[in-house]
DNA sequence: TATAAAAGTTGACGGATCGTCATCGTGAGA
DNA sequence: TCTCACGATGACGATCCGTCAACTTTTATA
């Protein structure tokens, strides 16, 4: 689709950031680097691998991998990064609609789950370490939507849909459960994403309203 | 303590499993090179360190190092399994003295915390990983860990303490809650595990009756 | 005590990976 | 068509890897 306007443009003579060859070969280049290094990390798992298998995986030169990534650690944030700008919007926009606690909570357990789910290469193949039995990392993307979290909590605060509790603390425990739960999903033989979404769901439902309340602001 | 009754022991020509000098060296030398590795993951953090790195910052040669671990990871491993053995008696002795899902619960969290606030060297250290922007790892002893608390969690949900409750899926949200908010406690200064633990107990008293009941198990 | 056997340490070595950079090929623009 | 500049290439020196034959120290025996 994108390539074909590309490609119209192109002839109009119409040079745009992406129409020209140079930058469509970047683009490919990257990609190519990508998938190469998520097929090598699902298959010797992300401690054992080196910079020299993923280039391997590609028919490219060593000196142009580092052209795009100085490390496998950079190759790996960037494969994270990805997922964590796919999965953010979806959750912003179901919590934004959301007019209860209830649906606040389990719109956002039951979106990450689903994602988690499905897209279980990524987020497993990780943890298929060598070098321990269990791995999570954080990319900066990452992080970046815990952020979106607590925003979002502190707006439902704000305008009356929680109580008023420690936000970054809230935020903290949601994000807790939600990766814990899911690695402990991905356990069980199906996948049951509306069991795990229940159970944490009730969890919040029931622990929100029992939570120590802060201070109130000072009003004017 | 030890070591002057082993060399009493060998004085009167009573040989015991540590009282050689063969054994006496092989243990000063693990701690010698686990001292070291803390201090250098702390230094230049976990991901950026390399074996070589370690072996520079004891007085041993490299092939001595490989006599006692394979490779960095195995260092770590270690280094994080004696912490895990320090901790995890005092968590199921406090949980055995429970009495209620309240001091089940809060005894969990002030004991987890309050062993992260005193003993962040080992715990942040970790953190502070050149690769990303936070990392997890669980070792096989720290697993077993959480392993220790689901038991604990079915025996107090036989003994009628708890409501009969998915045990496996609660494991995980007290470990998630767990760790995510003990890495939150430490942003704040000065560290108050309190606060922190009375955030997460109440999350818990609150959360816990609210919580799908599972299937009755059939009566005889 | 003397001495042989066993255990453990040492550091140099071949092999592999690291990131760089001079060279070259190709697309962009005139 | 021609020139220039951007980016791909892979060989290179530097570094790190894990091993192993030679050596040192402890242990066991007489």
């Amino acid at each position: 689709m994108y390539l074909s306007i590309d490609i119209i443009k192109d002839s109009q003579g119409v040079r745009t950031k992406t129409s020209g060859k140079r930058e469509q070969t970047k683009v490919q280049n990257r990609q190519t680097i990508l998938e190469a290094a998520r097929h090598v990390f699902a298959e010797l798992g992300y401690g054992a691998t080196n910079v020299r298998d993923i280039i391997r995986a590609t028919p490219l030169a060593s000196g142009t991998f580092y052209n795009y990534f100085k490390s496998k650690e950079e190759v790996f944030q960037a494969i994270q990064d990805e997922a964590a700008l796919r999965i953010r919007p979806r959750l912003r926009e179901e919590r934004a609609k959301a007019t209860s606690v209830e649906e606040f909570v389990s719109s956002t357990f039951h979106t990450f789950l689903e994602y988690v789910a499905g897209d279980r290469s990524n987020f497993h193949a990780i943890r298929s370490n060598t070098d321990t039995l269990r791995v999570r990392m954080d990319t900066a993307e990452i992080v970046a939507g815990f952020e979106e979290l607590r925003e979002d909590l502190e707006r439902a605060i704000a305008a009356g849909l929680f109580p008023n509790v420690d936000a970054d603390y809230l935020m903290s425990a949601i994000v807790g459960v939600a990766f814990e739960l899911a690695e402990r999903m991905l356990r069980r033989e199906p996948h049951n994403v509306e069991e795990a979404a229940r159970f944490a769901t009730a969890l919040f439902m029931g622990g929100i309203n029992a939570l120590p309340k802060r201070p109130l602001p000072i009003p004017a």
